[in-house]
DNA sequence: CCTCTTAGTAGTGCAACGCAACGAAGTAAG
DNA sequence: CTTACTTCGTTGCGTTGCACTACTAAGAGG
């Protein structure tokens, strides 16, 4: 039986920008270096796939993780040093920044909220982590590309403006106002809270919710 | 450390229709039910995940499986008998039905072709497979969407008929002729085979091969 | 009242798609 | 040889969808 963990790919908006969660790992292997948070499954504490990553987000980032679902799984030899073969089960979760109190858990120094698109990039990461990312990455922005937006990314309830900047921070590039109103309304993938409205400095919006 | 499976979903055109292997199990647990072929994962004998799915297809089917490729992973407490926690692997393969010589091999006792759509369905499969089944199906649905064609579901070189005939029978619904060519032309996916021609009983058809 | 900014709505032109028809190239039958 | 039939491959056309531009709407603040 191969050695077997469970990895976490979390993103969020901060500041506007599309970022993943990297751990600062507190022990060896890689002592020091970023990677993303993780841990090994444990058949005596968990019930599934799912349940295993929210044990895995508790104790390494002190909150569960409400829209955490599989993204892949990796495996092979020379992939970590503990151990000859290893299988990494990965998870995808997409979370509000500011909403989500993420503290450094067990076997963490610290964490950080990295530009996805860099960490996708960053040889340094542990592991074979940066592939990873790359990977979520990419299926996250075929999901938003789609409209079957990341729940989780921004709270409900949102107005229009704020989905499709979410929208153009997750694919890293504009989209057209009149565009994205139009595939919204024929989705049908949102629906008007009555009554509410945002207010602010200009003309107040409508808000949504999911439908 | 769970048990570690890896299950095969192979599927093939079989009589102008898509179908999924399915393997007759010779023992416990299931014994003589129908399930997708599979085995534990060796990090003894394999080197990565797709190595085992290889030697897994090798020991099963009596054949490699070229076009094989990692699909998803399912894990949990009561999904096989054997063990309080089974982990499996599941790889998703096309093949040509006539081309590549299945033989039932250990704990096989029989193998058989059977609808995609039928197997997905059948609550009558072993363990969770024809959810497996499902989501595989699903998958692949996606990607000829997309006109990206599982290698291995046609013989190169292929005409276009042959190629829409095969996209059909994938998504279980006819495609528009004009259309089909025309996003195949601008996708670029498929580039002649110059001077070849399939000569049959009415006019000769061009073929093509993959880009 | 005017201006600034954001919210939201037409209009417009191009590209893609579905549908249908047509000529081309071969076989098969009379 | 002529004709019918089947599949291959293409073309034309109406409709739909999409992106881009431009416009109006609504509130804040001077």
């Amino acid at each position: 039986m191969p050695f077997t963990r469970l990895e976490l790919c979390v993103f969020s908006l901060v500041e506007g920008e599309l970022q993943v969660l990297l751990a600062r790992r507190a022990g060896e292997p890689y002592q020091g270096r970023w990677a993303l948070p993780g841990g090994v499954l444990r058949i005596d504490l968990d019930a599934d796939l799912d349940a295993a990553a929210q044990r895995v987000a508790r104790e390494r980032l002190g909150t569960g993780l409400p829209s955490a679902s599989l993204q892949t799984a990796v495996g092979g030899k020379d992939r970590d040093p503990r151990a000859l073969w290893a299988l990494s089960v990965v998870y995808r979760s997409a979370v509000l920044a500011g909403q989500v109190p993420v503290t450094p858990g067990k076997r963490v120094s610290e964490l950080r909220w990295t530009p996805a698109p860099q960490a996708a990039a960053d040889r340094r990461l542990a592991f074979d982590h940066a592939r990873i990312v790359a990977q979520a990455l990419e299926s996250l922005r075929a999901e938003v590309s789609e409209l079957h937006f990341a729940l989780g990314l921004l709270q409900e309830p949102f107005t229009l403006g704020e989905l499709q900047s979410a929208s153009e921070a997750v694919l890293g590039r504009a989209l057209d106002k009149s565009s994205f109103r139009r595939r919204i309304d024929v989705a049908a993938v949102v629906e008007p809270v009555e009554g509410a409205m945002r207010t602010g400095a200009f003309r107040p919006a409508q808000l949504f919710r999911l439908a």
